[in-house]
RNA sequence: GGGCGUUUAGCUCAGCUGGUAGAGCGCCGGCCUUACAAGCCGGUGGUCGGGGGUUCGAGUCCCUCAACGCCCA
């Protein structure tokens, strides 16, 4: 078939005509039919649709798509479906600032519910708009799905081959499905439990927050020295602490067992100051005898280690902080009246900052709080997305069961084949250091509901261990609007009725399954035979404590395997400066602006070159050059297809010459490494050796054998003049091939001139194998003649010549075997440099031979 | 405090199992060469973070120190 090339190719209006094309003829649509062993599946990451992509997804896809796409060519059915990630605060947030509304689940649904505004922009004024939950989450239904059509047009864009006939959203019913039958699956084998537990609590966002969630921030803090009286001896003990509030709730003081200084104190009791709550010393190992005086006070809960201790030396509780993060109204338990009447006047209802400067006050009146308090930055835990440290607080959670699994866990992680590998360290840490089950109950709105109701007895508690349980038939439910079997909405919340699970999942309890959700278990087991476990995935190395832990947490559970064999782990986008990007930072670059001012394939170029694992700064340079690679490419094919090589036949045997046999032979050393490198999933590397190569086509090869393929006038036997077309049409088809994963519209467009506007996709078409090519090409010949032509052009250049300009005489002093190479593409050679004669020496096949070129222009042109 | 990673030309980075330092960008100079002037040709440029060791030979292996980044305490 004859090429048409167009007069001026362009990069210009590649996108839309290529990403319209793929669409209506279903290029990347998965063949269901397909055996497990012909399918590469791929787990995408759900992005989160709440605000915007910024360059960095397009970055991190890019290179997955080129895995997508390499395996694609390799013959596999490639599963690469999209998922929308949109449940969880960031919605929520989004959502009550774009309408203006707050959550009420005390409220009952309003079928015709208007918010305030649409878009923002509610008067400072103006509360919120209450709503009820039904109604919030109908809101956040909408702003997502608009978010979900953006995001779509972007990755069409980006040129991602996802399959767009296989999407997802977290919240959808097959999520919800999913992750209330993975749930009730596990609640049944005694993995999943709830529990009345400290917990990590956020005062702003009132809810729980799980181990992953959290984040040390240095805070400036305060050390208290205070002083407590010994019960029945004389005397005090002196405790510094960064908490003094938590004084009411204090249970025990500890030392460490062999701290020597407070072996004297340990089993007598001390009294609180203020309060005068009597309570023992105690030891334990985790007191630290070089922090502060080496003796603590243990609270109900100040920090974490506060409920190690309660937990291990069987300490009661005093709680004093509530859900609001104030002081709660009534003093603990326990505390003499006098103490409980301090406490009922000072404290009760305040906040935790409000009570510490009363009790200072307090202390120091007292005489108990010696000396100034000390300054210091210590780190205090808080929620990643929260802004007042956290506190810790006693409520009924959900948990999944991780702690009694460690060992299969980490057993997984080694299984699995991590890219780049050392990664899989981060892994092994987390497993290594988790100290509490996965929390996954939310106190919050849009969120997946834990598919549980509980009976209410007589006197009107819920009974936590009995919940209500669906059938697997009935789910999905909302348990605040679905009523459980044998009760009628009417008893909700009464006496001898039923009462909801308030709570919703932790978002990563739903994203955890994304290759259950994407591959419909349970819904298609045919469907989900072929694609699960599936092959890869790809995600951003600050999360992997989360949502790839998670993922192996619930496979490993339910389905006793690991969810892929493969993790690929991109590195993050820095700015120009390397600073990591962040919306707070104000340096996150929009895509589109980027993608439209290049293209898309130099965006492409840029993301391909940037290895697994390692961070990257945006390089507008770097797209530069991968708009001029693209160009080249564009060119280079409008010469060998539109000049001299427009027909066929593209036939190995048809390579004659010994100098476009030694081309191929070295592009089928390429191929190889190319290759090799995909499967390593090392893309950088197939794209960086693939681009040398074609630079040095270009500038050396087809130069070099450009007057014998057009043969104008004919002084090159026939032959030789087919020779060259074959050659330069093999690797053109090979090279465009090679470079397909990458730079899809560039390649896919030149693909068309070739096969005609009808032809088959180059994204469908094979991956290039070293047997397309002619074997036993000599290696050193092209690479002789490359240098050769260098010699020629160094003189020119150094001389100020044009390039045209004649070489009157070429002396080549080589050893025999180079002398022999060059002699095979001498014509080439002449014609292309405009050499008139050529002298050969031979130097003799020493290692000490002196070898090089000798250049002798013409007179300038007179 | 523990772990992981990074440190190579002005900049961005390659250098796989040890064998005489590479690319692109930048910079300087030159060239209308019938694929490409948004092009082409040529040149400039590095005691491979410091120190020590193994080896005939170390950017590459080992030890140590330092800086930076990330993860976990």
């Amino acid at each position: 078939m004859s090429a048409t090339v167009p007069d001026k190719p362009t990069l210009d209006g590649l996108e839309d005509k290529w990403s319209k094309r793929w669409e209506a003829d279903g290029t990347y649509r998965f063949d269901r039919r397909a055996p497990r062993e012909a399918v590469y599946a791929i787990d995408t990451p759900p992005p989160t649709v709440s605000g915007s992509l910024h360059i960095g997804h397009v970055f991190s896809y890019t290179q997955t798509d080129a895995i997508a796409r390499y395996q694609r060519m390799r013959g596999k059915q490639v599963w690469y479906p999209m998922g929308w990630d949109d449940n969880g605060l960031p919605t929520e947030r989004r959502v009550q600032n774009y309408f203006g509304v707050r959550c009420e689940p005390s409220l009952p649904y309003d079928p015709g519910f208007t918010p305030p505004v649409s878009g923002g922009g509610l008067p400072k004024d103006q509360p919120p708009l209450a709503c009820s939950r039904p109604n919030f989450v109908e809101l956040c239904r909408r702003l997502s799905a608009e978010d979900e059509r953006k995001f779509e047009q972007l990755w069409r864009r980006v040129g991602l081959s996802v399959d767009w006939e296989q999407t997802y959203t977290t919240i959808g019913p097959e999520s919800q499905r999913a992750s209330q039958r993975a749930f009730l699956r596990q609640l049944a084998r005694g993995e999943a439990y709830s529990a009345e537990a400290p917990t990590l609590w956020d005062v702003d966002f009132r809810t729980a927050v799980a181990q992953a969630e959290l984040e040390d921030r240095e805070t400036a803090g305060a050390y208290h020295r205070v002083a407590f009286q010994r019960v029945g001896a004389d005397g005090e003990v002196l405790i510094e602490t960064t908490r003094p509030e938590l004084l009411p709730a204090c249970v025990a003081l500890v030392a460490h067992p062999e701290d020597e200084r407070y072996q004297p104190l340990l089993g007598t009791t001390v009294r609180t100051p203020l309060f005068g709550v009597e309570v023992p010393v105690v030891a334990h190992p985790l007191a630290q005898p070089d922090k502060g005086t080496g003796i603590a006070m243990i609270c109900t809960f100040g920090d974490v280690t506060d409920v190690v201790w309660w937990r291990e030396l069987h300490l009661p509780v005093r709680a004093i902080i509530g859900r609001d993060g104030r002081l709660l109204p009534d003093a603990p338990a326990g505390m003499p009246p006098a103490g409980a009447e301090v406490y009922r006047s000072s404290l009760a209802g305040r906040t935790a900052r409000q009570a510490q400067r009363a009790i200072v006050e307090l202390l120091a009146a007292s005489g108990a709080l010696l000396g100034e308090p000390r300054q210091v930055r210590h780190p205090v835990k808080y929620y990643e997305k929260g802004d007042r440290p956290l506190e810790i607080v006693s409520s009924r959670q959900w948990f999944i069961r991780t702690l009694a699994q460690r060992e299969a866990l980490l057993a997984r992680g080694r299984a699995l084949r991590w890219h780049p590998a050392h990664m899989g360290a981060r892994y092994a840490d987390w497993v290594e250091g988790l100290n509490s089950d996965w929390l996954i109950s939310r106190q919050r709105y849009y969120g997946v509901p834990f598919p549980v109701w509980y009976p209410v007895s007589q006197s009107g508690s819920p009974d936590y261990d009995r919940p209500l349980l669906p059938a697997e038939d009935r789910l999905p439910v909302d348990p605040s609007t679905d009523v459980p079997d044998g009760y009628s909405e009417a008893q909700r919340n009464q006496p001898g009725g039923f009462s909801a699970d308030p709570d919703v999942m932790d978002t990563w309890a739903t994203s955890s399954l994304t290759p259950q959700i994407a591959g419909r278990w349970e819904e298609d087991p045919d469907l989900f035979a072929r694609v699960f476990p599936m092959d890869l995935r790809p995600q951003g190395h600050d999360i992997i404590r989360t949502w790839l832990f998670a993922t192996v947490v619930r496979a490993d559970a339910e389905l006793g395997t690991l969810p892929w064999t493969d993790a690929a782990i991109s590195g993050w986008i820095l700015d120009p400066d390397r600073k990591k990007m962040s919306k707070s930072k104000g340096n996150v670059v929009t895509p589109v602006e980027i993608l439209e001012r290049h293209s898309t394939d130099a965006i492409r170029y840029w993301a391909c070159s940037g290895r697994l694992g390692t961070d990257t700064a945006i390089d507008e340079g770097q797209m530069k050059v991968g708009r001029k690679l693209a160009i080249k490419l564009l060119n280079a094919s409008k010469f060998v297809l539109g000049s001299v090589a427009p027909d066929g036949p593209d036939d190995p045997v048809a390579v004659t010459e010994a100098v476009d046999r030694s081309l191929l032979a070295s592009l089928a050393t390429l191929v190889e490494e190319a290759t090799a490198s995909f499967d390593g999933y090392d893309y950088a590397r197939a794209l960086e050796r693939t681009e040398a190569w074609f630079w040095g086509f270009c500038d050396d090869y087809l130069e070099l054998v450009k007057s014998r393929a057009y043969n104008r006038e004919g002084i090159f036997p026939e032959p030789a003049a087919a020779s060259a077309r074959a050659a330069l049409r093999l690797a053109l088809s090979v090279l465009l091939r090679l470079l397909a994963p990458m730079l899809p519209y560039t390649t896919e467009e030149i693909w068309s001139w070739w096969n005609g506007a009808g032809g088959a996709s180059i994204h469908r078409s094979p991956w290039p194998v070293t047997a397309e090519l002619p074997a036993g090409g000599t290696l050193g010949v092209a690479a002789v003649a490359a240098e050769a032509l260098a010699a020629v052009r160094r003189a020119k250049t150094e001389a100020g010549r044009s390039l045209r300009a004649p070489v009157t005489r070429l002396v080549v002093r080589d050893t025999p075997e180079r002398l022999g190479w060059l002699q095979a593409v001498v014509d080439d050679l002449r014609q292309a440099g405009t050499v008139e004669t050529v002298e050969w020496l031979d130097a003799g096949a020493g290692a000490g031979a002196t070898t090089g070129f000798e250049v002798v222009l013409g007179d300038s042109e007179a």
